[in-house]
DNA sequence: ATAGGGTCCGTACCATGGTCCGGAGTCAAG
DNA sequence: CTTGACTCCGGACCATGGTACGGACCCTAT
């Protein structure tokens, strides 16, 4: 498990090889060299359990709502050990996340209301489309 | 304001007029009809307090999650009285929306009591990264 | 040594939700 | 009756986060 081909990589952290690739190509994940055995030519690539950790880290960022060019800056910030940087970010997400919770809690509480009145209600306008357009 | 030009009813709902042009397009918005005056040719589109609403409907549908595609539907089975449908699509949200609050929760705390961890700790790797890392 | 499956790579394409562009027509004020 | 702002329209373009394609190459088992 400590040596793998791409497919097995991104099947650890449930993602698809094209996945990898494209994470790659945008310098999220690195390439490792590849094994030219002999001097013929490029051999297939092996990655590590750092890589599928990297990898993994990236997906729970990515669910706590940073876009890929953040955790771009995430992992090199942390690269470098500016650790300051990495804390500001973390906290302009945890702001964020503040603001879309709140949102998302007051929309929920709002449908699941209308979806009751809608149900009890005799015929005429659905309760839920007036709702939402009395602003 | 019963009457307006394109650009007041955009700014009624605070949309840029390129959106309202895009909803049109997307059959989410009605096209009114173009006063021909004197059979010249087309004018100027009006349009009233009905179509101020109903592009704030679509903004607070979008803002509880739904997509323009779904919303679309809601204002179809709307139209035809389907409530059922309405009603239907609307409590489909209002789970969407509880997993995507926990989810969403769970980051904030995590990422919260990560960012703190990270200012008192010494030097070394940021806990923050380790703590996604380890999937 | 040959078939098959996996990898590599560039490039094209996809969905979502817009945003901008350029030319032509329209409209109100001066 | 011209100027300047606004509208109309089609089509191109954008950002985000992938997904698919096709030909070449590699690797392993038979």
């Amino acid at each position: 498990m400590a040596d793998m081909t791409i497919a097995r990589l991104a099947q650890a952290a449930g993602v698809g090889v094209e996945t990898v690739r494209y994470y790659q190509r945008r310098g999220l994940m690195p390439q490792p060299a590849r094994p030219m055995n002999g001097g013929s030519g490029g051999g297939v690539r092996r990655y590590d359990q750092g890589d599928a950790r990297r990898l993994r880290f990236i997906r729970s960022a990515q669910a706590a709502g940073f876009t890929l060019e953040e955790i771009s800056r995430l992992l090199e910030f942390d690269a470098v050990g500016d650790r300051a940087q990495v804390r500001s970010l973390a906290r302009q997400r945890v702001m964020a996340l503040e603001v879309k919770i709140a949102e998302l809690t007051m929309a929920r509480d709002a449908l699941t209301g209308l979806a009751n009145a809608c149900e009890g209600s005799g015929p005429g306008a659905c309760p839920i489309l007036l709702a939402f357009e009395e602003n």
